[in-house]
Formats: structure tokens, sequence, C-alpha cells
DNA sequence: GCCTGCCCAC
């Protein structure tokens, strides 16, 4: 074995707790760094690489995700050993696979004259982390019946981790009773691997089954069960879980906490956020900038932009990923001069932007129509930054160029995308189309839509509202009958008000709550005190063409008005107003939350799929544009 | 000696 060049022994007990932890890290001539080489340096210094060093080398490369890191190293391990006979053709056959790259692991594990069970496991597995299903069950059957191989429980760890991917429940079933005869069960680890497969594909009965039945639960099968909770859309049921945790007397983790953040935001409760952050604190894992990410996140989504810069602001050492959270809660809020302020300063700090950091920041001009700032970044994002352009900031320029009216411009630089542009960003310019009354380009992007995604309801109705406006009501009626046809089932819009700990849902023309008469007799008399101040309905908004008087009732019974009469009747006045609404804001309910906004003396905050209006004082943050 | 379950945040 070679020696290495000038490693202290700190380098070197770094090396094993990077190794240990997966992190990525690599030989330079002082020693062990984290900073990842250039390919000339490599190349250079690949005779320092001795064999063992080199397998261990490899797992440090797996989690940097670079196959061409993972090639050199090959190039180097087919000098230096003969790596058919020994482990370290092993660990480059998983460390293609689950770097997306199965061909070249399958032709290495091809050419390997000896596998044994470990070779195969290392197919499997890497086959199975990168989600390559189908390669990974084949892989498994060839094991098994074509070479008579027993597998072990690491070969079913991971083919039950493959098996939770959709549609392959029915093999991990099969599998399952394979390994329930070999006595396999007893290990908490392959009982971890089925809840979660059971879990992940609906079947939670089957995943509380083997939970409750197992000896021992450790840690992960108590976070497996909160995961599939969650992930089933049963946040409530997952926080449930969590609270038993605790009375079992189960420490929690970094993954428990970050599920449980997750949780919480799906059922946006605000009380719930501030208990969790209690709790984060009084465990001292503040210090934990993953937590606190996730953490200042959810305050985000939940409305409270002041809560996130708080938490922002007590993390010791943020990294990019927790300043482009920052900086995603002030473009999604609509503080786009405070998100480039924040860019500037993050920059200056010599944190390096990534392409997520981009699209936030492009998406914050647009959404606070800082127009030509954001021309200014997507231009030197790649010149300065020396950050590819993706297709996700291609989407927030069309949108950019949309909000400033110059429709063909972002036409053309659809036209001009290097990559196939996707619904999204279509989507992005049919808005744009409906702002300006853009009837005939909106007809044609729209057709493009349907081609695309043809049951997506959003693009007929947007076309829809198109033609309404033009007054094209024959048009307009037609695209909804299209709508009909192909989406019959629409979900209807719903808008949310959290009071005291519960979460009140309506939706059009609600009467289910005990207090409906309240409600709309306050909603009445906010629509009198807006029709004196000159306030009219945009009935445009309405997809039913009928007459002018119908209509206008219809739309004064959107779920957003009565979220926002309940909202006015039992919320704190001091407070501000925060409503969530499962679809798009409707023009009118735009319209008079401003007004509500001004005559009530009260900041609402409504919170869409795409991003947050703030109503204070008769404007609202995003410029009339959304 | 190698292969291994949950969450992996923007």
């Amino acid at each position: 074995m070679r020696k290495v060049a000038s490693c202290s022994a700190l380098s070197f007990s770094n090396f094993y707790t990077n190794c240990a932890q997966r992190k990525p890290f690599f030989l330079s001539r002082k020693g062990l760094s984290n900073v990842i080489p250039s390919r000339s340096s490599l190349e250079l210094h690949s005779h320092l690489y001795s064999d063992w060093l080199v397998s261990a080398l490899i797992v440090g490369v797996n989690s940097c995700s670079r196959v061409f890191y993972c090639q050199a190293f090959h190039a180097r391990v087919i000098k230096s050993v003969n790596y058919r006979h020994g482990f370290v053709g092993d660990q480059l056959v998983s460390n293609y696979a689950r770097l997306g790259y199965p061909e070249y692991a399958q032709n290495l594990f091809d050419e390997m004259p000896n596998k044994d069970l470990v070779s195969w496991n290392s197919l499997i597995s890497g086959l199975s982390r990168s989600r390559f299903t189908t390669k990974c069950l084949s892989a498994f059957c060839k094991m098994r019946f074509e070479m008579g191989m027993q597998p072990n429980y690491v070969t079913f760890l991971s083919i039950f981790s493959a098996c939770s991917d959709e549609g392959a429940l029915s093999e991990g079933k099969c599998i399952h009773g394979f390994a329930m005869k070999l006595g396999m069960l007893n290990d908490v680890k392959i009982v971890n691997a089925l809840i979660n497969m059971y879990g992940k594909s609906g079947y939670l009965h089957e995943a509380c089954r083997l939970f409750k039945a197992m000896l021992l639960q450790n840690l992960v099968s108590w976070n497996s069960m909160i995961a599939v909770y969650t992930q089933n859309g049963l946040a409530e049921e997952s926080m449930g879980i969590f609270i038993m945790m605790r009375r079992a007397g189960v420490e929690f983790d970094q993954a428990t906490m970050l599920t449980v953040l997750q949780a919480c935001e799906n059922l946006g409760v605000r009380n719930l956020a501030g208990s969790i952050h209690g709790l984060i604190l009084s465990f001292g894992i503040t210090a934990n900038v993953t937590i606190a990410t996730a953490l200042l996140n959810l305050y985000s989504k939940l409305g409270c932009l002041h809560a996130s810069s708080k938490v922002f602001g007590e993390i010791i050492d943020p990294d990019n990923v927790a300043w482009t959270a920052m900086l995603a809660g002030y473009a999604v809020h609509g503080h786009g001069k405070d998100a480039i302020k924040l860019f500037q300063i993050m920059v200056k700090k010599g944190v390096q932007p990534d392409h997520v950091t981009f699209t936030h920041l492009l998406s914050a001009c647009s959404h606070s129509g800082l127009v030509n700032e954001g021309k200014r970044y997507f231009k030197i994002m790649s010149e300065v930054y020396g950050v590819e352009r993706k297709l996700d900031h291609y989407s927030c320029m069309v949108d950019l160029l949309g909000r400033s009216g110059h429709l063909s411009d972002a036409y053309d630089l659809i036209r001009c995308m290097p990559m196939e542009p996707t619904s999204g960003v279509w989507g992005a310019l049919l808005n744009a189309c409906r702002v300006y009354g853009n009837t005939e380009l909106g007809k044609e992007v729209a057709e493009r839509l349907f081609s695309l995604d043809p049951s997506d309801a959003r693009n007929y109705i947007m076309l829809s509202n198109i033609y309404s406006s033009a007054g094209l009501w024959r048009e307009a009626s037609e695209v909804r009958a299209l709508l009909k046809e192909r989406s019959p089932y629409r979900t209807p819009g719903c808008s949310f008000v959290e009071h005291g700990n519960k979460i009140y849902r309506f939706v059009v023309g609600d009467r289910s709550h005990p207090q409906a008469e309240r409600i709309y007799n306050k909603l009445e008399e906010l629509i009198g005190k807006i029709r004196k101040a000159g306030f009219m309905s945009k009935t445009e908004f309405v997809l039913h063409d009928v007459d002018e008087e119908v209509k206008e009732n219809m739309i004064n019974q959107h779920s957003e008005k009565l979220a926002m009469a309940f909202g006015l009747l039992v919320t704190d006045a001091a407070m501000p107003l925060i409503i969530t609404k499962n679809l798009r804001i409707c023009g009118d309910c735009h319209s008079m939350a401003k007004a509500v906004s001004l005559i009530e003396r009260r900041t609402i905050i409504i919170r869409d799929p795409k991003r947050f209006h703030h109503f204070c004082n008769g404007l609202c943050s995003c410029g009339d544009y959304w």
C-alpha cells in the first residue's frame, strides 16, 4: 500500500468521520479537504490514492453526485488494483447505479467474474437508491432464479425500499412473504422498510399493524410512521403519532422534526407551529441549521414573515440553503426589495448562490414588479455567479416580462429557450394574456397547454376568463364545455381561516358554519360599505354566462369573502387576518380585500397557491398582477 | 472488507 503524502492525524480522523457520515471530501496535496478538486489536480495526484483510500473516497463521491469523479476514480482503480476481484468493484457498481447511470453499473457488474452476494447487493442497492425500480427488481429475480442465490437482509432492505415506489407494491408483498419464510421479520430495519413500503403505497393499516406488532420500535420506526401519515395527507394523525412517541419517552431527532414541521405546514395551524418552535428551543437544537431552515420556511408559508426573519437572524452560521429559504420567504410575500438586499448581503458574505437562489430571486423581482432588476439578474447569473439557467429561471422571466406587458418578448424568450418549455412556462404567458386581455395570443397559448396537459382545469378557466372579459360569451362557454368534458371532477375552491386551535373551511355559498347567519350579515354589511365607497363587482370572474344580477350574487358568496367576513368577526383586530386559499384568488375578491383593508383598517393576508397577497390601506403587495 | 431502514430543508 502506498503512503499518502502529508496527511496529519487530524485529517485522518476527519476522513473517517466524513466517511461514516458520507460527506463529500477529497484528498489534496495538503491532506484531506472538502473542497472539490479540479479535474487536472485529480489526474495529477491520482498516484497518491492507495487502494483502500480509493474505496473510501468513492463512498465520498456518492454524496457529491458527480459521475465525473466516479469515472476519474474508476480510471485510477483500473490502473492500481484488479477491481474485478476486489471490493472496489462492488463499490463502483453501487456508485454508478446510485449516481443515475444504471448502464455503467450493469456493464461493470457483468464484467466481474466472481460475483458474490455483496456484488449483487451493491447492484441492487444502487439501483434501489436511484429509483430504477424495474431494473432493481429484475436484478433481484435474476439473482434468485437464474443464479439460485439466497438473498440476505441487506438485499431485502434495498428491495423493500425500491418497492415503496408507486406501482411496485404487489412485487413487494410477494417478497415480503418470501422474507417471512426466511425468518427475516425479526429484524427491526426490515420491518421499518416494510412500514415505509406499505405506508407510501397508501396501505396505512398494514403499516400500522407491522408497527404495533414490533417487539421494540426504534427511533426510525417512529419516524417512519410519522412520515407515512404525513405523506398520505393525514397530518393530524401524524401529529398524534408524534405525541405518542413523546409519551413513550423516545427522543426525537432531526428526521422527526423535519417531518413534524412538514405535517404542521399541511395542517396550517400557526398555534401549533409556535408549540413546535418551543419544543425545538427547549431541546436546544436551534443550532441545527437544517431544522432552523425548515422552521423559518414553515413560518413563511404560514404567513408569518416576521417570525421567519427572526429565526433566520438567530442562525449562527447560515448556509446557502438557509439564505435561500429566507430569500424565498421575501419573494413569496412580495418583498422584492428585501429579497435583493438579502441577496447582496449573502454574496458579500461569500455564500455561493445556487440555481434555487436565483429562482427565488427572479421570482421576487417578478412578484414585486422589479422588471429591470429581474432582467439584470437573469443576464448576469451565469456570467458573474456561474449558475446555469434552468427551466425555472425561464419560467420566472416569462412571468416577469408578462407582468410588464411585454408579451411578445416573453413569447420570444420561450421560443429561444434551450430546453423544451413546460406547462409552467406557457402557463405564465397565458396568465399575462389574461391580465392584458390579449385574446389572440391567449388562444394560441391555451391550445398548446391543452395538448400538454388536457386535464388541467386552470388553463380552461383562464382562457374562458380571457373570453368573458372581452365579452366573447359564446367562445367562453365553448371553452367551459370543453372543460366539463375533459376534466369533469374539479377541485372546488375553498378558503381557510384559523381561529383558536381550529381551522375553519369555507366553500362558495357555504352555510354549514353554525354562525352562518352572522357571517352573511357581516358580509352584507361589508359589501354595502364598499358599494358606498364606489366599488363594483368584477363579474367577468364568474364562470357562468348568466345575467348580471345572478352573477353578482354568486360572486358575493365566494369562499374568500365568507372567510373574510368570518375572520373579521372572530379574530384579534390588532393582528393581520390570514386566509389561505387552495386555488388562485378571484379578481373580484382581490378588489374587495383591498377595499376592506382600507375601510376596516385591517391588514389582510391571503395566501393562494402562488404567493401571498398583503392587503393594506386599499392596496395589495402584488400590485394587481398575479 | 463491501452492501443497509426514516427525514434529508431553499
